[in-house]
RNA sequence: CGGGGCGUGGCGCAGUCCGGUAGCGCACCUGCUUUGGGAGCAGGGGGUCCCCGGUUCGAAUCCGGGCGCCCCGACCA
């Protein structure tokens, strides 16, 4: 049992716990160009369960998947004013090709929607073409002085939808149902329940009317933007011409919006449920949801038989199962392995398993091992990985409201909390930017939203946090990833 | 970009002050014994000591220059 074997703990140093994680789970690894990343078999597995239950929902909702191009001429970028302002310090710009300068510069995309708008502006000419609901995965760029594994690289994996609609009310209330589609798949598929907000005129997406994020809390209190949904209004289609005909025969500017959620969810995902043991997965998104080990599998291998048999019957009910029946390696390696990997439930096989009918199992959560029947493992199975699911769920979401300060009204009350404990302070707001800045500077914690409705606080301050004047809103604030 | 630290087998490090044939732990390979919480023994493979130049009989070590990475701050999903 060398020290050297386990991770550092969470309260000891959390940022080098999230490292190591990553690379002693095998999640991902630097490649060899600064700030990318290389996303490994167990990382990108997750990754894929997570698209395949995003895209369901997208599907569901109307959106039809496209693919747009890597390279964006640099002029479409600059067509909306705000739009290069905030992307320009991060842009990747191609300057060379065939070993020629480029007549125009292209820029590798930090986003498409210049790109999206073009390809709508000629494809929509009467509202009857609307709404055009369009959704892509992809790799996108936007060059960071300062990276983090999956939390923050300059290339990282997402989606991101754009759709055209004929009105603004419509427009407004689809960036509210995607907002929404979020929330559901982080509390129901991740277990990682985010507040729901709009963002402030300073931390909106650059180019949009209005922009809402989910919010998670993480491990250490800090929030973690994990998904966004914008409404750009018209912003986008007068600048590329995305015009149609109304039912009364006029011409107008479609709305659009866009939404994205990226790979950074994984981050999130290992600092909502990580423990010092490793990673802990949701069943709904591990890439293998019960592992079974044959133990002492030494004279005719009846024992590693076994264990694919109970193996395969899990399968046929439609679970996630593996064996893992290496024999160079002890068991108790296997048992650390696999909780580093974070996979919920652990059957161990034995030959005193084999007498008896019966099997070992191991929840990722808790550790106490089960000694019972084959039979009834099996058939268990599915409402324990429901069970596990919703632990996790319910652990998360106790953990957010114990941190969450409510009806905070003195600037020095969010410092104390921040530079003690952190978490999510909810006060009253005048609107006034001036206020959230001097906040951002004092405190370190920045606003993350005003609550979407649910979250608000049964009493909400009457005065601005700012203390001059009357609070027009409820805000949250924390420090953030 | 500002402040600090570090570059030595795959990984983590010692050696650098005070120059003398490059070492440890983990990992890896082979064999035997093991296997219900990170196995033991025996044998074995693997290093342009970040790069370039200088000093010296001799440089991982000293000097000069360069490059890269990490951490902390300002900007960001």
């Amino acid at each position: 049992m060398g020290k050297n074997k386990q991770l550092t703990s969470r309260s000891e140093d959390f940022s080098a716990w999230y490292n190591e994680i990553i690379f002693r789970a095998e999640l991902a690894d630097h490649s060899p160009v600064k700030g990318s990343m290389v996303i490994r078999p167990w990382g990108y597995a997750i990754w894929e369960n997570m698209q395949r239950a995003l895209d369901d929902m997208f599907k569901q909702t109307g959106h039809q998947n496209v693919y747009l191009p890597l390279l964006i001429p640099m002029s479409f970028i600059e067509k909306e004013k705000e739009h290069v302002e905030g992307f320009k310090p991060e842009l990747v710009v191609v300057t060379h090709a065939g070993g020629k300068e480029l007549e125009e510069a292209l820029v590798v995309r930090p986003t498409s929607e210049t790109v999206v708008m073009s390809m709508m502006g000629k494809w929509i000419q009467s509202y009857r073409d609307l709404p055009m609901k369009l959704n892509q995965w992809a790799n996108v760029m936007r060059w960071e002085l300062r990276t983090r594994l999956f939390l923050r690289t300059s290339e990282f994996l997402w989606q991101e939808g754009h759709t055209m609609h004929a009105n603004s009310e419509e427009a407004e209330e689809h960036t509210q149902t995607m907002l929404g589609v979020y929330r559901c798949f982080m509390e129901d598929w991740m277990a990682m329940p985010p507040v729901t907000g709009l963002k402030s005129e300073s931390e909106k997406f650059a180019g949009a009317i209005k922009s809402y994020s989910c919010e998670a809390m993480m491990q250490d209190n800090k929030a973690l933007q994990a998904g966004t949904s914008h409404f750009l209004g018209q912003n986008f289609s007068r600048q590329f011409d995305v015009r149609f005909q109304s039912a009364k025969g006029k011409e107008e500017y479609g709305w659009n919006t866009s939404w994205g959620v990226s790979t950074r969810l994984i981050g999130g995902l290992i600092m909502t449920h990580g423990d010092d043991m490793g990673l802990i997965l949701p069943p709904k998104i591990a890439p293998i949801q019960v592992i079974v080990i044959p133990v002492k599998d030494m004279e005719n291998g009846s024992v590693l038989e076994k264990a694919n048999s109970i193996c395969s019957q899990l399968k046929s009910q439609g679970i996630r199962a593996e064996v893992d029946g290496r024999d160079f390696i002890n068991p108790g390696s296997k048992f650390y392995e696999w909780e580093r990997k974070g996979v919920p439930i652990r059957l161990e096989i034995g030959p005193r398993d084999l007498e008896s009918g019966q099997v070992v199992l191991v929840q990722r959560i808790g550790g106490k091992k089960e000694i019972i029947p084959q039979a009834e493992a099996v058939a268990t199975m599915p409402s324990r990985l429901e069970q596990f699911q919703d632990l996790l769920l319910e652990m998360a979401m106790t953990r957010r409201e114990n941190n969450s300060h409510r009806g905070v009204t003195e600037i020095g009350e969010i410092k104390e909390i921040m530079e003690q404990s952190g978490g999510f302070v909810y006060t009253g707001w005048s609107g006034d930017p001036e206020v959230e800045q001097n906040i951002k500077e004092l405190t370190g914690a920045t606003l993350r939203c005003l609550p979407s409705e649910e979250f608000q606080s049964a009493k909400i301050p009457t005065d601005c946090i700012g203390g001059k004047e009357k609070s027009e809103m409820e805000v949250v604030w924390a420090k953030a990833y």
